[in-house]
RNA sequence: GGGCGCUUAGCUCAGGGGUAGAGCGCUUCCUUGACGCGGAAGAGGUCAGAGGUUCGAUUCCUCUAGCGCCCACCA
């Protein structure tokens, strides 16, 4: 191609990238062996939101060790997904086309979106599968998008090998993962008590719940014991569950209660007879030391409910509110149903909150309640999504068994490689935090549904105990659209006939089995036999305890192993004001405006800047000196592959020290890379590329235009391309565009496919030279310019004399560069003087 | 309440038992045979605080403080 005569980074993407998609540069090699692969299970963006520069960050880090493998002779196993499952495009489906989801309704395969009839405003009910439709036409739109921002961003994915999280091929990875858990007992299905958001109305997994602070009342309240004299007293900030008592509890060895344990007492308004009973989990320190146990306050209540085998009596719905009075009805018995059932009646239909308000005004007025109640601020659990806290509702979910395998999940935390390490802990305090298996079943619509039919009896009641089951080959199944072997469309619903499971599986137990869906499981076994357990997993920390773990989870429960052998945790983008950015902040960056006030390399160099695990400050400071970065490699380069006089043998001292030196820049920046530690791969590169510019290129330009005859002039040239050419390959992985730019104007091929540059070549090059001759020689170039800097003078100025006073060993090796050292600083006459402390006197002409 | 991480120049960050480092910003200078979308140089720091180990601590240990994050059963 030639060298241009005036180089630019304008331009540079377009052209380079389509120039790699031509020529599949980061096409993955399927053919090559597990050894020879490196095999990546990149994270899928939300498809319904948008990109911004925390991503830009993130998914570099993951291309530099991408493009960092590939160099090292690698084919790279590189998928790109997109996570179009679950609510974010559920709520965004709805809003768009006017439509809500109702799992009930059949699928209507001539439904017309663009046709529906809407005359009335109101959302259209349609069927599961037509809503799934829809979600797929809306993000392939987004999925367009993020895909030309990351080609522009230059990331080295293979876009042939893409899927999206609720495409066929994911919806049958994550049926045939459920039918493999449930054939092996793994999975079960079970009607208990779970957290559930009365909003969305669908019960949650404990890792899509957080505690938030929230202001509250301790209600002290007088429990009469059933018979005698004397009373129990309790503090709750709950006391809207009062009917739902069904005990109270103390700790065993709190003597205070000793007497009591054994006794029974009646709730107040209501006057159901409820026992004292002792459990290790009630707090001594806690309140009065007496606490309710309510069905279900909270997760602590399932415990003692299910250890003390105690009774249920359930008064919050599932929409959050209280419900009306059974009392009189069996399992509701009262000493005055009556006035209980009157109080009841206040409440039902309520919604917590204010039930709270009322029952604590009848417990006033029943001289129920001790003084007035306390202000508390205290942490109260919601759904990640929620805006009010979580009640414990009884339902029928699905579990995937977690609890029994805690231990082992621990040792295989333990095995994976973090980078960083500290990362490690997050895995194992979740771990070891859990407090219940896996529910994986969502009351929402948009999502995966579960593979399942139930018989229904003669009364029309569904058989939870004999699932019907579809055959792996019939995958992906739609329950409400499809039918069960041995059944007919016109069975459904009908007593003897079938009805089709509801629900949805949580999204993660999609995702955590990105894995398999990129290494197709089950349908290229050469393919996922190949890949699988992958090299690297890069992600988000904040999604340790759900996305990895649930990732580690499955694949342990499935084949026994780790998903990967490292994961590499990025930190988060701040802006300056070290707030996260995110949409709902309103302190976003659009990548796109980056690109271009910027140029994509010198993003990137600002990305790769900062090390995994570290929160980063937004910085564009920082990009505008990765584009100067690039335009010094495109400007140096020129200059270096400028010299016409011939290349030659490496024989001068200077040009063997500087290779000598380069060899342990690649040394170190390997080694950094080895360890996952890109940013300190291009600090070294960076640091040595400013020297080389600096002070070589200063050092040798003379000699190369040819001032000391043909053989100087060849071996300064044949240096300076060894060391351009492996410094250009030390920056291919940060700065890709700029790199093959300058690659193309002087070798064949691309050089993201060129080999990682190696030591041996570099040494042997250098003929066993010391890396100290270049070190002396530069330091005292640099001397001679401060001089002048600091008397004002142009560098080109003449010196007088040099006077370098230091070691032996350093002046002799000096002697090697002197030629070399006067010509660049135009000096005179160089002596030296040894033994003394090191020194460079420059003695300028006399105004 | 438990845990993890951070605290080094105005800013963003490296470093590591023995004169404290880089880039940016700031100031000054230079139109040098590639680069003004340049280049060179200068000023700038009790390495959060207190103890301890050591001949010597910014570095190792302990504690304290501040910041950030993760986790925790709502009495």
């Amino acid at each position: 191609m030639g060298v241009p005569e005036k180089p630019s980074l304008d331009g540079l993407e377009a052209k380079w990238d389509e120039w790699w998609e031509a020529a599949g540069t980061y096409r993955f090699d399927a053919t090559r062996t597990r050894e020879e692969i490196y095999a990546i299970d990149t994270p899928p963006p939300t498809a319904s939101g948008s990109l911004h520069v925390g991503h830009v960050c993130s998914y570099t880090h993951t291309d530099l060790i991408a493009r960092f493998q590939r160099m090292r002779g690698k084919t790279v196993f590189y998928p790109m997904g997109w996570d179009d499952n679950g609510l974010p495009t559920e709520r965004r489906v709805q809003n768009y086309f006017g439509v809500r989801c109702d799992p009930s309704l059949p699928h209507d395969p001539h439904f017309d979106v663009d046709a529906l009839d809407r005359p009335d405003e109101q959302a259209v009910a349609i069927s599961r599968p037509n809503f799934i439709e829809l979600c797929e036409r809306l993000t392939a739109e987004d999925e367009k998008a993020f895909e030309a921002l990351f080609r522009l961003l230059g990331l080295s994915v293979d876009w042939t090998q893409t899927y999206t999280t609720i495409d066929e091929r994911s919806r049958r990875a994550s049926q045939r993962g459920f039918l493999r858990l449930l054939d092996r007992g793994l999975a079960y299905g079970v009607e208990a008590p779970t957290m559930w958001d009365v909003d969305y109305q669908t019960a949650v997994a404990q890792a899509e719940i957080e505690d938030r602070e929230i202001d509250g009342l301790y209600h002290r309240v007088r429990f009469d014991l059933a018979e005698g004299d004397g009373s129990v007293e309790i503090e709750t900030s709950r006391p809207e569950l009062i009917p739902a008592c069904v005990a109270l509890v103390v700790n065993p060895a709190d003597e205070r209660f000793t007497a009591l344990v054994g006794r029974s007492v009646l709730t107040p308004l209501f006057g159901a007879e409820v026992p004292v009973v002792a459990h290790e989990l009630a707090d001594p320190g806690k309140g009065t030391g007496a606490a309710m146990i309510c069905t279900f306050g909270d997760l602590t209540d399932v415990t003692w409910w299910r250890e003390l085998r105690l009774p249920t009596r359930v008064v919050v719905q599932r929409d959050g509110t209280i419900a009306p009075p059974r009392w009189g009805e069996p399992g509701w018995e009262s000493r005055d149903a009556e006035a209980a059932r009157r109080a009841q009646d206040q409440l039902a239909g309520l919604p917590t909150k204010r039930a709270r308000k009322r029952v604590a005004e009848l417990l006033a007025e029943a001289g129920q309640l001790l003084g007035e109640p306390q202000a508390v601020r205290h942490a109260v659990k919601f759904y990640e999504r929620g805006e009010r806290p979580l009640e414990v509702v009884s339902s029928r979910q699905w579990f995937v068994k977690t609890i029994e395998f805690r231990e082992r999940l621990l040792e295989l935390g333990r095995s994976l490689h973090w980078h960083p390490p500290h990362m490690g802990a997050r895995y194992t305090s979740w771990v070891e935090g859990l407090n219940g298996d896996w529910c994986v079943s969502r009351q929402r619509f948009f999502g995966v549904a579960f593979p399942v039919w139930y018989a229904l009896d003669g009364d029309g009641v569904p058989d939870h105990e004999h699932p019907l089951l579809p055959g792996e080959d019939r995958l992906p199944v739609d329950p409400s659209a499809d039918v069960p072997d041995g059944f007919t469309e016109g069975q459904r619903g009908k007593p003897g006939g079938f009805v089709g499971d509801p629900d949805v599986m949580d999204t993660w137990a999609t995702s955590s089995l990105s894995p398999h869906i990129a290494g197709h499981w089950e349908e290229d076994d050469g393919l996922f036999d190949r890949v699988f357990p992958m090299d690297l997993r890069p992600q988000a920390h904040e999604i340790i305890r759900t996305w990895l773990f649930y990732t580690v989870l499955k694949s342990f429960l499935e084949h026994g192993t780790l998903p990967w052998a490292h994961a590499a945790i990025s930190g988060f983008v701040m802006d300056p004001e070290r707030k996260k950015m995110s949409k709902s902040k309103g302190n976003v960056v659009t990548p796109t405006e980056m690109f271009e006030r910027h140029s994509p390399d010198a993003v990137r160099y600002w990305a790769a800047s900062s090390r995994l695990g570290i929160d980063t400050i937004f910085d564009e400071q920082q990009m505008r000196v990765g584009r100067r970065l690039a335009i010094k490699i495109l400007n140096a380069s020129r200059f270096a592959l400028s010299f016409e006089a011939l290349e030659g043998d490496v024989t001068d001292p200077l040009d063997r020290s500087m290779l000598a030196r380069l060899a342990e820049v690649v040394r170190e920046a390997t080694a950094a890379f080895e360890d996952y530690d890109h940013a300190k791969a291009l600090d070294v590169a960076e640091r040595f590329f400013w020297g080389f510019t600096d002070d070589y290129l200063e050092l040798v330009k003379g000699r190369a235009y040819g001032s000391n005859g043909e053989q100087a002039a060849g071996s300064a040239i044949a240096a300076l391309r060894v060391a351009l050419d492996v410094v250009l390959r030390l920056f291919a992985p940060f700065l890709p565009y700029v790199t093959e730019e300058v690659w193309s104007w002087w070798r064949r091929g691309s050089i993201h496919r060129a080999a990682w540059p190696a030591i041996d070549g570099l040494e042997t090059a250098a003929g066993g030279a010391d890396p100290l001759t270049y070190e002396v020689a530069a330091w005292v170039l640099g001397e001679v310019r401060r001089t002048k800097a600091l008397a004002k003078v142009s560098l080109k100025a003449e010196v007088e004399r040099v006077i370098v006073a230091d070691t032996r060993e350093r002046l002799t090796v000096l002697a090697g560069s002197e030629r070399d050292l006067r010509e660049a600083g135009n000096v005179r006459e160089l002596v030296t003087s040894e033994g003394a402390e090191p020194s460079v006197e420059v003695l300028l002409p006399q105004a």
